[in-house]
DNA sequence: ACGCAACATGTCTGTACTTACATGTCGTCG
DNA sequence: CGACGACATGTAAGTACAGACATGTTGCGT
């Protein structure tokens, strides 16, 4: 239940709508955790009937504000100080890699440059997105500092996973000639792929 | 739908009952793609009824092991070749830190060295299985070949995060002065956008 | 003969999440 | 004044996934 307490941490920054808390998770938070903007509505009410926040204003074109509320902030920081951390992470790239001796060998070279490439270029933006909060236009509040923590860790990911395309692209263990030999199904031949 | 096509890259090398995928998948794929029992087995009926696979014998304890067929295989193949990879990924550890802003500074120096040990602890582990797969203890195959660049990965990614984790902890800006000045709620108000 | 652990396959219920659809508001540009 | 685009909030339907529960089998130790 991560989205429930994303909610909380973002507005416990400051009163937000809904519209605003969707742009923001596709903008900063959707690299790592992806939310549409129909569970981020059924998520605010549910956690408006719980009393973690509450409606602060209502604006034109009937936006609805919402502001955390005591209990929420509490329960917010009960997660991060007492809950644990669940490591397990989602990455197909990654998992696909388990299946690359499947892959016709031109077509693997072809995908791992497609992948260094992507991963370079996220790497880069991140960088480049890091230097403005280095040169502190976007001030200096421990918010701003914590996103640069963040911020890091996506930069250093990136650039791991691009020198590990870059690092696969180069080894021969997935060499052409040894594409074909595999037998799929035990002793039943492959067939022709 | 990446575990209907994780199934089936596994049945790629093989024929298998859903018990032994449900273990490949807690062993292996579980950490970049978690699955539990009642789903490998419910996609594996819909699986047969597709076509993509069969039954190919019934042993002991009920057991049914099944094949990949011709179509499975051409499937498996041209999602590897022909369907963008999807990258966005999900990792609790990384969303944290856009929040560590609302931590105790003592929590998130304990948060940050716990982490930094989980994952040069499972980095270790890692490179301790690859040096296993390199010396050739588990033979030559393609499939083995893959499974090493898959290792590869999930080393590099471990390391980015424990280096992460480290200069998170080594760096100044969450020290302790700054806490408690953040305002949460009210005048403080949002981010300029 | 009995019990127990590991093998093996499922159902059921509820939640998380996605995609498509539906609706209405406001400002501005021509 | 009419069209349009950005703002803003939702419902509905379907899929993905997790956790609890249920059931039967086989081999082994005692």
């Amino acid at each position: 239940m991560s989205l429930r307490h994303g909610l909380l941490g973002l507005l416990a920054e400051g009163p937000a709508s809904g519209y605003d808390l969707a742009r923001r998770f596709s903008e900063a938070l959707g690299s790592v955790w992806p939310a549409q903007h129909p569970q981020i509505y059924s998520e605010l009410t549910r956690l408006e009937a719980a009393g973690l926040i509450e409606v602060e204003s209502t604006g034109p074109r009937r936006r609805k504000a919402y502001r955390i509320t005591d209990e929420g902030l509490a329960e917010v920081r009960r997660w991060l100080a007492e809950v644990e951390v669940d490591h397990t992470f989602r990455m197909e790239t990654l998992f696909r890699a388990y299946f690359f001796w499947l892959m016709d060998p031109e077509d693997l070279k072809a995908h791992l440059r497609s992948e260094q490439a992507f991963f370079a270029d996220t790497a880069a933006a991140l960088r480049g997105y890091a230097e403005t909060k280095d040169r502190g236009e976007w001030g200096t509040s421990t918010q701003t500092r914590a996103m640069r923590i963040a911020l890091e860790a996506g930069i250093r990911i990136n650039e791991a996973l691009a020198g590990w395309a870059q690092w696969a692209h180069e080894t021969d263990l997935m060499s052409a000639e040894d594409f074909g030999t595999a037998k799929p199904e035990g002793d039943a031949g492959e067939p022709a792929g």
